[in-house]
DNA sequence: ATCCAGGCGTTAT
DNA sequence: ATAACGCATGGA
């Protein structure tokens, strides 16, 4: 079975505290750690523009390279659609125009429309049910997650891409466990805590990227002991 | 040029 | 239940 408190310790010293969710518009804020522009430890409660920017960013990077969401997002808060009603003032189409460098792009555009006015037309800004979530058309599991986790402050584990891939490397299984298997294996095993979540999360992604992607690449990885794949095969 | 990137919904076995 | 497929851009 896997450590999870220890790989997320391991994670956290080799790569440093993440401070997810990327914010385009606290970009420049003090506490910018010039690389994911997010704040150590969240400086100022979230506005309703920034849980719209996270909702945004949430259903453009299905699929898709984080640097390319980054694209649609700037050229989104450029067109001055910084907050959920400026959405309902364009049409589709100038949101397909503006959301493209993401890909998807017409599907993307009719979705978050779609799924903004339902998140951000009523008053009410609790926290939505994870079900309510799942019923939106473009909100599938790791963006319903995404969203409570960044947008809502609900401590639910995001088991994306990256994070089975990482299991099913640790575990040495063959092929990667189904989405809710490994959101589980989180939840049971570590404590509900919001910032617990959201840095691992993080983490995970940014070891993704640098050891444990589609391309492997265990020399140098910090998680090299506890890790089945990574004791079996030596890679370079 | 091929592969990959912070998935989801629909349709077919 | 599980698998296959379309959706689309941009960087390595």
């Amino acid at each position: 079975m896997i450590d999870t408190g220890r790989v997320y310790r391991e994670l956290l010293t080799e790569y440093g505290y993440q401070g997810w969710w990327p914010l385009y518009s606290r970009r420049s804020s003090p506490g910018h750690d010039g690389r994911g522009y997010g704040l150590s430890p969240r400086q100022a409660p979230l506005t309703r523009g920034e849980r719209f920017e996270i909702v945004a960013g949430a259903i453009l990077t299905q699929n898709t390279n984080w640097k390319n969401v980054e694209k649609a997002l700037e050229r989104l808060f450029s067109a001055g659609i910084d907050r959920p009603e400026r959405l309902s003032e364009i049409s589709v189409e100038e949101l397909e125009a503006l959301v493209r460098p993401s890909g998807y792009y017409r599907q993307k555009a009719r979705r978050l429309k779609g799924a903004a006015a339902i998140l951000f037309g009523g008053e009410e800004d609790r926290a939505p049910d994870r079900d309510f979530l799942l019923g939106i058309s473009g909100i599938g599991p790791e963006t319903a997650d995404s969203i409570l986790l960044y947008a809502y402050d609900t401590p639910s584990f995001i088991a994306d891409l990256y994070t089975r891939r990482f299991v099913m490397r640790l575990a040495g299984e063959a092929k990667m466990g189904e989405y809710e298997t490994v959101r589980t294996l989180f939840e049971e095993t570590l404590v509900h805590d919001v910032s617990l979540f959201a840095e691992y999360h993080a983490l995970i992604v940014r070891h993704g990227k640098e050891h444990c992607g589609a391309k492997i690449r265990c020399s140098g990885c910090p998680c090299r002991d506890g890790c089945v794949t990574g004791r079996r095969t030596g890679d370079a």
